[in-house]
RNA sequence: GGCGGUGUAGCUUAGUGGUAAAGCACGACUCUCAUAAGGUCGGGACCGAGGGUUCGAGUCCCUCUACCGCCA
């Protein structure tokens, strides 16, 4: 007989860093997915990678005095190491940069795209910013400048590119998606991408000129043109399991690619349209999983909170992060990671409530012994409704149910009185629920049911859920979850309630002020027009500034932190009635309101967010 | 500006027309097999605001508001 079987990928990330938390969350989702099915007795086939080409890799690698192979596989390694510290089960770790596994099915694709027409030359003009690497729109741009990279000048730039025509195939995937046949998975995401391509899907760019992009596969016949991001990273589903050989549709068509939210519109967009312009099956579902906020604000560089979880795997069990990860995150949504969660997770639900189960029973099995009798307990424990939560991807739910019937385990004990009565009927009943629970929790926590199974002498198999535990001979069980002590981190924490305190300080230390002298204060929007300098200034600018119906003349001590250019053409609040001043023979008319920190090493213009009226008031 | 989502106890959330739930945290009591774990009880929510439909609204409809996302 032949197993079903159950191919299942997560995205291939960008290898231009370490991974951070939020790609552990899909590792690990899609890694309990796998276990699950394999569980099952499926023939499973997991699929993880890296993506390694790209202009961005290619400066990032010079500026470090790397090749770009050294650089990429640095940052590869780190990913395949997250895979080891995780416990993630994948079968194998595609890396586009691989000339061997990757590149021949991306270039046998083409060909194929190509041979069908599907493939176009079209020049294309337009402001290209090398932070982004594309081009921007020009009503994108503030000041001229990319809106995420303002110290970069988009260049306008003309250049003869591949295109893919994936609006011949817009009507079909729209289609499809509709009927569920590309399914798109929790449904919210479903219609979200449905009304985005409501007008149908555009033709895409494939290409690039070897100039602007020199790191990357070659167009095949075509020497001044590398592929671009999408024919080269996307093929990787099926060069991972072999493709062009005709060995990948043992698992071809995946049933489930992972994708982050922001990946969606590529894994049911393009994708699609180059299978099915190759004529190859489209993958069955596509599951959408949410971002991860760290201590409720967005990762960020410059906040400094990225969290790498090889460092925290340092500090935590493997099973006490995927635990955390797939209980707190409710799927398809965002979420939140911290420490705090993490600690108190482990503490309360793994130790005090599984752990400790595990150990009083096997501490009681070893002193009594067992009797083999009916397990009128595990009735309790919901594995239909935890089986097909797991398979309809609510995880977090699915993890609620099994703790609840732990819950049940430990009630069971105390209501019974095991440790006095040692009636080895009941503790039977114990061990064998504990051994479903181990089977059922296996996908999450791997390594601790794996222990669990040689203290009770069970194979972890779904279909030993129902066949009755065998008697061995058991003795009691290590410790399966330490509990973790407050460390510094707690400590920091203290510091930054410490720190808001003292910000509230502030605002109760100050005088209070009455609405009345609020409403005295007129502030309006206003737009920088000219900048220039005062003699004998070396902090000063002389500011004009249009507040719709006026222009003022404004001196301000800006010359430090903004560049006359910089100043230009940006929007401020300014204080118009504030009484008049002379500074350096000029008149100044107001004030710019501007955030400084406190050593004033910082000074930062507040401004609207976004278009208002020159003039509005500001209160 | 347009579309969508969210707003329920201190925190995290469940609850898709019929007495507002659970976990964590907090308080009291209690067992002693177990990792100072377990168990019981308790306090704590005008379910973002206002209006409508209904015998009945956290739940359906409308308006507003806050936050988030996408698009422009």
């Amino acid at each position: 007989m032949k197993n079903k079987k159950f191919y299942i990928t997560t995205t291939i990330p960008y290898a231009n860093a370490p991974p951070h938390i939020g790609f552990a969350l899909e590792i690990v989702q899609a890694d309990v997915l796998a276990r699950w099915h394999s569980l099952l007795g499926e023939d499973v086939f997991f699929l993880t990678g890296t993506d390694e080409h790209g202009v961005k890799n290619y400066k990032m690698a010079k500026e470090v005095g790397l090749t770009p192979q050294q650089f990429v596989d640095k940052n590869s390694d780190y990913f395949r190491e997250l895979t080891k510290v995780l416990n993630i089960s994948n079968n194998y770790f595609i890396r586009t940069t691989d000339k061997k596994a990757h590149w021949p099915g991306v270039i046998n694709l083409w060909k194929i795209l190509a041979k069908k027409r599907d493939i176009y030359k079209k020049k294309y003009k337009g402001n290209y910013c090398y932070g982004c690497e594309r081009f921007v729109i020009e009503k994108d741009l503030i000041d001229g400048k990319c809106p995420n990279h303002p110290n970069l000048t988009p260049e306008l730039i003309e250049e003869e590119n591949y295109f893919f025509k994936l609006s011949k195939y817009s009507d079909k995937i729209i289609n499809l998606i509709k009927k569920d046949k590309l399914k798109i998975t929790p449904e919210k995401w479903k219609n979200d991408f449905l009304s985005l391509i409501k007008d149908g899907l555009t033709d895409v760019s494939f290409s690039r000129d070897k100039k602007h992009l020199p790191w990357g596969i070659p167009v095949p016949g075509d020497e001044n043109q590398v592929l671009y991001v999408w024919p080269d990273a996307l093929t990787n589903y099926i060069t991972g399991i072999g493709y062009p050989d005709k060995k990948y549709k043992k698992y071809w068509p995946a049933d489930v690619h992972v994708v982050g939210k922001d990946m969606l519109r590529f894994h049911t967009g393009i994708w699609p349209g180059m299978l099915l312009s190759a004529g190859i099956k489209l993958p069955k579902e596509v599951i959408v999983h949410g971002f991860l906020t760290v201590n409720g604000q967005k990762m960020s560089k410059s906040l400094g909170n990225v969290v790498n979880p090889i460092e925290l795997r340092k500090k935590y069990d493997a099973d006490s992060i995927r635990y955390i990860l797939m209980r707190t995150i409710p799927f398809g949504d965002d979420g939140d990671f911290s420490e705090k969660a993490l600690v108190e997770r482990n503490n309360s639900e793994l130790a005090d409530k599984l752990g400790n189960l595990v150990s009083r029973v096997s501490a009681l099995a070893e002193k009594y012994g067992l009797v083999k009798t009916e397990n009128k307990l595990v009735k309790k424990l919901k594995v239909k409704e935890i089986s097909s939560l797991i398979e309809n991807y609510e995880l977090d739910k699915a993890l609620n149910l099994i703790f609840e019937f732990v819950d049940s385990c430990n009630l069971y004990v105390q209501e019974n009185e095991l440790w006095k009565s040692g009636d080895k009927k009941k503790l039977y009943e114990l061990a064998d629920s504990i051994k479903a629970l181990a089977i059922l929790l296996w996908a999450f926590i791997p390594e601790t049911c794996e222990k669990i199974s040689k203290v009770f002498n069970f194979k972890i198999d779904f279909k030993e859920l129902k066949k009755p535990l065998k008697i061995g001979k058991i003795r009691k069980a290590e410790i399966l979850f330490r509990k973790i002590e407050v460390d510094e981190k707690q400590e920091e924490k203290v510091n930054k309630a410490e720190k808001i305190e003292k910000i509230e300080g502030i605002a109760t230390m100050s005088e209070i002020v009455q609405y009345g002298d609020w409403e005295k204060l007129d502030l309006r929007v206003g737009k920088i027009i000219k900048v220039e300098d005062i003699e004998n200034a070396d902090k000063l600018y002389k500011l004009t500034i249009d507040i719709g119906k006026e222009k003022r003349v404004v001196c301000a001590g800006l010359k430090k932190f903004y560049s006359k250019d910089e100043l230009k053409n940006k929007k401020c609040i300014l204080f118009v009635n504030l009484a008049s001043r002379m500074m350096r023979g000029i008149e100044s008319r107001g004030m710019i309101l501007a955030a400084v920190n406190e050593d004033e090493s910082k000074v930062r213009l507040i401004q609207p967010d976004s278009e208002i009226e020159l003039g509005a008031r500001v209160r």
